[in-house]
DNA sequence: GTCTATAAGATGATAGAC
DNA sequence: GTCTATCATCTTATAGAC
C-alpha cells in the first residue's frame, strides 16, 4: 500500500480493507499507526541485513577492490529497488514517527555490519562517513532524478575506486616498487 | 510555519490565522494549496541563486581549488541552514505536489548556474553527476544525522580535493615536471 | 478582499456488543 | 478477534453576502 500511495498515504481504513477487516480491528494487532510504521521499519532492516549477507553472486569479486564494489552495488540496488522502503529506512520524513529503541538498535547493528568489512580494511570513522555520504548520495540522485535508469549507478565503480584510492591507497596500488624518496638519511 | 511543522504540516486554517485572516480568504491570493508550495519553491530557488551569486567572502579563495571549495561550502551551508527548504527544493517528498513548468525552468537555470563554473573548468556531464551526488550526499547526512553539528561539513574540503583530483587532475597537480614516459619514439 | 456558512470528505482512535 | 457505532477532530475547497 505505501509503495502505491507513499508513506504518508498509509490509511488504516484502507489497510483494514486490504486485509479483509475493518480498520478498528487492526488495533488488536497494533496499538497505534506508528507501531505499524515501526514494524515496517524493523522488517525493512531485517530484509536489508539478509540481502547484504547473501553469498557473492556467480560473477564473483576476485580481489579486494572488486569485493568492495560488489557490496556497494548490492547496497545501491537494494535501495533503488524500493524507493519507499529507502525513504522509510534511510531518510526520515514521516511526521511524528520515530522508530522504537529496539528498532533503532537494529538499524545500528545493520550499519555496523554494512561497514564492518571496510573497517577491517583500515577505514577510519571519517572515511566511513565519507563513504556513507557518497553512496547514499548516488542512490538518492538515482531515485529522484532517474528512476528506473542507470545514470548514477554507472558511477558507482568509479566512486568506489576514488574512495579506496583516497582512504586505503595500498589496496589499489599494488606495492611493487616504492616511490623513490627525496634522500636517504 | 513549515519550518516548525514540516512541509506536510502546512494547514490553510493556521496559515490564515498567522497572517490575520480566515483560511478561505487565502483563495484570493492562491487558487490552491499547491500554488502556495509552488510559490515557496520558486522563492527558494530565487534565494538560492542570489546566495550563490554573492561576491566571495573576505576570507577569499586564492586559487582555483580554494574557489571550488568555497562554492561547495556555500552550497552546503545554504542547504543545512534550512532543512525544510532543502527538502522542498532538492528532495521531492510532498504528495501530489509538483512544481509548475515555470518553476521547473527556474530550477534548471539554478542548477546550470551552480555547476557552470565547474563545466568551464572542463568537467564533463558524468563528473558533474558525481559532483552533485557527493555534495548532496554530504548535505543529506549532515541534515539527517548531525543537525546543528559539523561532522559531515568537515569532509567537504576533502571531498572537493578528491573530486578535482579524479576529474580535473591538472588543477591540483601543478604542471611542473611531466612524468617521464616509457620511451621516446 | 474579507467575511460567514457550509460542503464533502478524510483521518486516527475508543467503547462496548458478540 | 472482529464487529458496529461513534467521537472528535482535521482537511481543502466553494458559494455568496458585504
Amino acid at each position: 500500500m505505501v509503495r502505491e500511495r507513499g508513506l504518508v498515504g498509509l490509511s488504516l481504513r484502507e489497510l483494514g480493507g486490504r486485509v479483509g477487516m475493518r480498520a478498528q480491528s487492526l488495533y488488536s494487532y497494533f496499538t497505534s499507526k506508528n507501531e505499524i510504521y515501526d514494524a515496517m521499519f524493523r522488517q525493512g532492516y531485517e530484509t536489508f541485513m539478509g540481502e547484504m549477507a547473501l553469498p557473492p553472486a556467480p560473477n564473483e569479486p576476485t580481489n579486494v577492490l572488486a569485493f568492495i564494489e560488489a557490496g556497494s552495488l548490492r547496497f545501491f540496488d537494494f535501495c533503488v529497488s524500493d524507493p519507499v522502503r529507502y525513504q522509510l529506512l534511510f531518510q526520515r520524513t514521516i511526521p511524528d514517527f520515530e522508530p522504537s529503541p529496539e528498532s533503532w538498535a537494529l538499524a545500528l547493528r545493520a550499519y555496523d555490519r554494512g561497514v564492518g568489512g571496510l573497517r577491517q580494511l583500515g577505514f577510519d570513522d571519517e572515511s566511513l562517513d565519507m563513504w556513507t555520504a557518497v553512496l547514499t548520495g548516488l542512490t538518492d540522485q538515482q531515485i529522484s532524478n532517474d528512476p528506473g535508469g542507470t545514470r548514477w549507478r554507472r558511477q558507482v565503480p568509479r566512486a568506489v575506486r576514488m574512495l579506496v584510492t583516497e582512504f586505503a591507497p595500498h589496496l589499489v596500488t599494488p606495492p611493487r616498487a616504492r616511490p623513490r624518496r627525496k634522500a636517504t638519511r
